[in-house]
DNA sequence: ACAACGATACCCT
DNA sequence: GGGTATCGTTGTT
C-alpha cells in the first residue's frame, strides 16, 4: 500500500469549500468490527456553507439530527436519506455549521467486501459512484454519526505522499432544490466513479461540441 | 403512533 | 433523462 499519513485537525479547520477541493484524491479508510479495511479514493465533493446557504442542513441553526455538522472540525456527520446514508465532514470550527459532503470515491481496498455489502459484480460504478453508494460499500450508517476523523480507529481520511495530478472540475450540486447555482460540488474529471451528469465532464463536454458542428 | 420528508438509486424508455 | 420505490428519521398528534 502507498504510504498514507492521517489528516489533521488544523486540514479540516478551513472554509468548506477548501477542504472540499483538497479532499479530492486523498483516501478514505474504514475498519470494520470485524477488521476488515475498506476504502478508495476521494473522487467527488460538495461544500456546505454556515451562512447564506439554504441547501444546507444547517441553514435553519441546530438541532439534535445536525449537530455532528457544529462539532470539531474533522466529525464525521451521517445524515439518513430516502432510507440511505450520506457522510459529510464537518469543517472551520465548532458551533460553525459548515461541511463537505463525500460523494463518491474510486474503490482500491476492500473491494470483496464492498462489491459483497452492494451486491454487485465487480469494480463498477455502482460500487461507490454516488454518496449512499459509498456509505452501504464502506457500511457507513447513523452509528458511525459523530466519529472523530482524527482519532477514530474505524473510519478516517490520509493523505498519500505522490499524489497523480488530475483536473479538477467545479459544478452546481447534485439534487438540492435551492442555491442551485453555487458552483459548491468539486470532481476529478473524467474520473469514472463521478456520479450524476457525465456531460460534466471536460472531455465530454469538447465531443459534444464537435458532434453539434 | 403516525404521517411526511428526502444533499438517492434504480429501472425503464 | 425521467419516474418512482423505499424506509430511516424526524416532527407532529
Amino acid at each position: 500500500m502507498q504510504t498514507l499519513q492521517r489528516n489533521d485537525r488544523p486540514f479540516y479547520a478551513q472554509r468548506p469549500q477548501t477542504v472540499a477541493r483538497q479532499l479530492l484524491g486523498m483516501a478514505l479508510l474504514r475498519r470494520d468490527e470485524h477488521g476488515q479495511l475498506c476504502g478508495g479514493w476521494i473522487v467527488e465533493t460538495e461544500a456546505y456553507l454556515a451562512h447564506g446557504d439554504s441547501a444546507s442542513h444547517s441553514h435553519r441553526g441546530q438541532s439534535p439530527r445536525n449537530a455532528s455538522m457544529f462539532a470539531t472540525p474533522g466529525t464525521l456527520y451521517v445524515y439518513s436519506i430516502h432510507a440511505k446514508f450520506c457522510m459529510n465532514v464537518s469543517t472551520e470550527a465548532a458551533d460553525i455549521g459548515s461541511a463537505v459532503l463525500i460523494r463518491a470515491i474510486e474503490p482500491a481496498w476492500g473491494i470483496e467486501t464492498m462489491s459483497h455489502r452492494r451486491g454487485v459484480a465487480g469494480t463498477e460504478r455502482r460500487l461507490t459512484g454516488g454518496p449512499a453508494m459509498l456509505c452501504q460499500a464502506l457500511d457507513v450508517t447513523k452509528q458511525q454519526d459523530g466519529q472523530d476523523l482524527i482519532a477514530s480507529d474505524t473510519v478516517w481520511i490520509a493523505t498519500v505522499a505522490n499524489p497523480p495530478s488530475f483536473r479538477l472540475q467545479r459544478t452546481p450540486r447534485i439534487g438540492v432544490t435551492s442555491a442551485t447555482t453555487a458552483r459548491l460540488r468539486y470532481f476529478i474529471d473524467g474520473n469514472p466513479f463521478v456520479s450524476g451528469r457525465r456531460g460534466d465532464h471536460s472531455q465530454t463536454a469538447f465531443r459534444r461540441l464537435h458532434e453539434d458542428l
